[in-house]
DNA sequence: CCGGTTAGTCCTGATTCTGAACTTAGAAGG
DNA sequence: CCTTCTAAGTTCAGAATCAGGACTAACCGG
């Protein structure tokens, strides 16, 4: 997904990155706590050249880090960064839609449960005025980087709204 | 991206749907008011064919509807459904986590406003106690529909946590 | 009749993905 | 010493998908 990286768009921006066909599933698995390339090939059943593709595009992005658990042979564990841990609530109101509108025979395969100690569903907020943020109650306005171009005609105001 | 839509996880169901290349900018752009096919295509740049591939999977999973805005030739206006346009919380919320971790040059190129009238960054929360979902504060645990196969065997508990 | 608009379809070459076999480096067992 | 096993990749051929441009259909205005 390399030409999504050049719109200017922070949400190509994010999909050229964590958007890529797997990639969604790789970082489900990691918050989970597999950690070994073996155990996500295994558990997603990906093909091992694609992840380790994932995974090199991942780090280099700095979303994904590893370290050795062990020398001689090296052998390393994957997990997330401060920026991947920070894409997990993304996950989760992604998760949260799959449930509600592509539920998967018998029911959500997953329960969130939330520190204070009752399973939920994640909503989104204002941080100011605490209500919800739905596509009727937000606009878009362009930002101090709006510039025309492919994927942000729109919002630089270059492509007469209907 | 058919082959996720036959996991048990509702990640892979909605990235089944919502995730496959360009459409989330075509549901960005659909949200942004932009309605016509031509419109879509010249914004984004994508393939004419592709565009057609990806609003017709959008139509048969109820995220995207068309209707005709003119008769002798039939022209039709897409839109969001009700499905489509619940999944906009979630493009803002992966739109502030690319602002945050991948910034256009230039800066944010949109800023979102909310009913209440102030600019602001998304939050995402728990309905019970209104607290921050993080990373840090969200355990999954298996729900009614979790079964061990392909992308939820770690779910179901038949791969050992590392 | 000619050109313009809108929404597609068709085709070809390029890119990406799948699936399976192979490699490397060491451990464990006999 | 020989074989088998684990872990983390790498390599390769065939299949599927994508990009980009030309083409079609149906109508309008002049």
């Amino acid at each position: 997904m390399n030409r999504f990286g050049e719109m200017h768009c922070s949400i190509a921006q994010a999909v050229s990155v964590v958007g890529e066909p797997w990639t969604p599933l790789i970082l489900r698995d990691l918050f989970l706590g597999v950690r070994r390339f073996d155990d996500l090939a295994r558990d997603l059943g990906v093909s091992r050249n694609l992840l380790t593709q994932r995974l090199e595009r991942l780090m280099a992005a700095g979303v994904v880090s590893r370290r050795p658990y062990q020398e001689r042979p090296v052998r390393y564990e994957y997990h997330l960064t401060e920026a991947g841990l920070d894409i997990v609530p993304a996950l989760m109101v992604i998760m949260a839609w799959g449930d509600k509108w592509a539920t998967p025979p018998g029911g959500p395969p997953a329960v969130l449960v939330h520190s204070c100690g009752r399973p939920f569903t994640p909503v989104v907020a204002c941080p100011h005025c605490g209500g919800p943020v739905t596509a009727d109650t937000v606009t878009a306005t362009a930002g101090p980087g709006a510039a025309p171009g492919p994927g942000t005609w729109v919002l630089a105001g270059g492509l007469a709204p209907g």
